[in-house]
DNA sequence: TTTTGAACAGGTGTTTTCACGGTATTTTTT
DNA sequence: AAAAAATACCGTGAAAACACCTGTTCAAAA
């Protein structure tokens, strides 16, 4: 593959190569674009990345193992800044999508996108700098409402309360939680009392759903 | 694209289509074949398999809205068994794997293969009737071996208990299930006793891990 | 035809969870 | 220095969850 001018070079990141393979032969059938490097996850990407021959867009998963698609885009907007980034994600909940728009990406599009989209966003950030569908702009003012209610109310746990959270995800009955925390089964309860209170949840199930449906463990 | 001579039909089933259009790059990419027809998910496939112009080979994701990999197989293996069907899927997972092979594909990729080894897939299967690697059949080996403990387990979930452990995934109380489900709170109790027993468990939260952990409760 | 198993229901008792009421100490913020 | 927030702790009683039994009905499998 020849460099040619006016012909865009881009970076391809993704841990899936079949994915990306099909990807690649997706953009080279793209007059305007091509390929310059692939990588599957971030650690790849940092070696690839020579200043000598830098792309002009980097299309890149979120979920990727080694360095996911959010610690990339940390790790790229120290080092590379001007790069623009396209983020491709099976993902279409708020929480990844705000999480990668937050990080600076320059568009984020769905893989189950139509395959002129993508064409149609690599060449409006190419142009404009940036490419949002209503879809993600709409997942964004969503998220923009929710300070009163899910969001916020994550964020201003505490980390004992985050703890006690997280062992909540167990058979451990309470008294066992306070043991690992080594508190009384009785302050035990008054974690329990307030969470119930600042999430609005009534039971353990209730956390341990909490608990996943944020992150906070894993399972 | 034209019908030619020794260049085998293949048909693609994927509902991501960015993934689709790039597999289909691939595969028209190699000599030998062509895609003859893509699909999104199961029912479209049904509405797309004429019998006049049937594929030599389907390439199938596992997982699809509407219809997905496996109630797609059952309906192939009455309609068209002779089509091989090539698995493609992103679960590394035993069940998934297991499941699919039971269910009469000729191959199972993960989506992070090479683009040769599709290839040398494709090929196998065609002239040898299947492709299956190290990777899956040590998978399905690994399977008999754990007939008594985790695969037994929740494959012998009866279709009310799959029902009961969902609603256990909720804030409901058992009553409250016992309700939904027009059983008596006794009967509910019943329900969770059996659970216990059979997934060697202790605890509601226990049920509402395992839910989740093996996809019977969606998020 | 006997047996197995799913679906359903009940009894009894213990343990855990939850709701509601508090107090005291320390750290952080203002 | 005062206010706010985080940490830790306690009592009571009701409700829910859990353990360990009993049983019937019905349909499918051996």
């Amino acid at each position: 593959m020849p460099v040619q001018k006016f012909h865009k070079k881009v970076g391809l990141v993704d841990d899936h190569q079949l994915f990306r393979k099909g990807i690649a032969e997706l953009v080279n059938s793209f007059p305007q674009f091509y390929v310059s490097f692939e990588a599957s996850h971030g650690e790849e990407l940092q070696k690839m990345l020579s200043p000598l021959n830098l792309p002009h867009l980097i299309i890149m998963d979120v979920n990727m193992p080694n360095m996911d698609g959010f610690k990339t885009m940390l790790w790229l907007k120290e080092h590379f800044p001007d790069i623009p980034v396209l983020a491709l994600s099976m993902m279409d909940d708020e929480q990844s999508i705000v999480r990668m728009l937050k990080s600076g990406v320059k568009g984020y599009l769905l893989k189950d996108a139509h395959p002129s989209e993508l064409l149609n966003a690599m060449n409006t950030i190419s142009d404009n700098g940036f490419y949002y569908t209503d879809f993600v702009t709409g997942r964004l003012i969503n998220s923009l409402n929710e300070n009163d209610s899910s969001k916020k109310q994550h964020q201003q746990l505490t980390e004992r309360e985050i703890q006690f959270l997280c062992l909540c995800c167990s058979e451990y009955s309470y008294k066992e939680i306070a043991d690992k925390l080594y508190i009384s089964p009785r302050t035990a309860d008054g974690y329990r009392d307030k969470l119930f209170e600042k999430l609005n949840i009534k039971s353990r199930v209730g956390l341990v759903l909490f608990a996943i449906r944020n992150g906070l463990f894993k399972l």
